[in-house]
DNA sequence: TTTTTAATTGACCGGTCAATCAATAAAAAA
DNA sequence: TTTTTTATTGATTGACCGGTCAATTAAAAA
């Protein structure tokens, strides 16, 4: 039973974010989205802090788990860095209410240790992901810089993508970066694309 | 007497938004900041929201008065481009309290209308000043394009720096913008740089 | 069946905050 | 000088929130 209700509850917390677009949001709104009373959520969790932690745990663990798979099935390096950018935008992540709980847990991370350290591993993982894939295809000093413009894209896209409404364009947003890779690779690019 | 104070407000609003990371401060806070009381700062700006929109305002305003002069001067479509990205990334721009602010105003748009309006403001100022100088460039999909990247690598190092520490390396960030643009025009990338 | 543990919640509490208000002082206008 | 306007603030208020607590119910263990 706890962990049902664990996971309602950090399934609600997400939708709470998602809807008010920061973590502005009451232990109450968030209990009663999972259906059960604040302090059951007080219960499972302690303080409001502790849940919020437990809620970007799991988009991270979620997020990485997807990274793992996508990877295993990459081919060449060339296709791990796509595998990476493509996970980052694959209809799963690439949603409204997880595009605004990162959003949102990126600026609390600012003065949260705990938080912190969290978007921490979320950096590391991306950055170590992306080069796993360019460190074979450009010199090191390129490949990290290459990483670093890819990431930084990657969560330019994800901001920008918070302020529109309607359904997130991940193949447009994909588009862009691959662009981006393919120009730095000297590849052939998609100057006519659908 | 009136301006004076008001101005006071608004810096103490920036300052305090960017110690905190989030607009979760305080009129006692930010009127304690400014040297007043919290009910002049009401009494001046009137609601909370008020004092957070009339201060985003100001950001806008010094943002675009760097724009147009910065453009001024640039003597080709290329220059325009690069002094577009260097005004983002100028001593004054690009400091701790500013990204946090616009970070922090960032989230909030998703829901306040009138921030909303505002934001929306600055991305089509910064569409449009990329565009002038890009579209002298290439293609016209393909300047819309590049502004997109261009945009999105701004916003992105804007907020991957919010949570470093230190001095924001402003060359580093102008650098990987930079390599995009080269990149995508075609020219010759600087592959050792220091 | 009884006892122990887990799950659950309405009521409650102290603290915080935005905003108001009456009063006072200072500055400007008449 | 008097009157009007502007500037200022300490005190106050109601709303809201995170978190606790006692009591009850349900489930598991003995």
């Amino acid at each position: 039973m706890e962990p049902l209700r664990r996971r309602a509850l950090i399934d609600a917390t997400i939708s709470a974010i998602g809807e008010r677009g920061s973590l502005d949001v009451t232990m109450s709104e968030i209990a009663g989205r999972a259906g059960v009373s604040s302090a059951l959520a007080h219960h499972y969790f302690g303080a409001k802090d502790e849940l919020l932690q437990a809620t970007m745990r799991h988009l991270l663990a979620e997020l990485n788990a997807d990274a793992r798979q996508a990877l295993a099935t990459a081919r060449s390096p060339r296709e791990r860095v796509s595998a990476v950018i493509a996970i980052n935008f694959s209809d799963k992540q690439f949603q409204p209410e997880t595009i605004a709980a990162w959003l949102a847990f990126y600026v609390e991370a600012q003065k949260s240790q705990a938080l912190r350290r969290l978007l921490r591993i979320y950096a590391r993982r991306l950055h170590s992901n992306l080069m796993s894939g360019l460190s074979a295809l450009v010199t090191g000093a390129e490949a990290e810089r290459a990483a670093e413009a890819i990431a930084a894209l990657i969560d330019g896209l994800y901001i920008r993508r918070a302020l529109k409404d309607g359904t997130p364009n991940a193949a447009s947003a994909i588009a862009i970066v691959e662009d981006y890779v393919a120009g730095m690779l000297g590849e052939p690019r998609s100057r006519e694309s659908n």
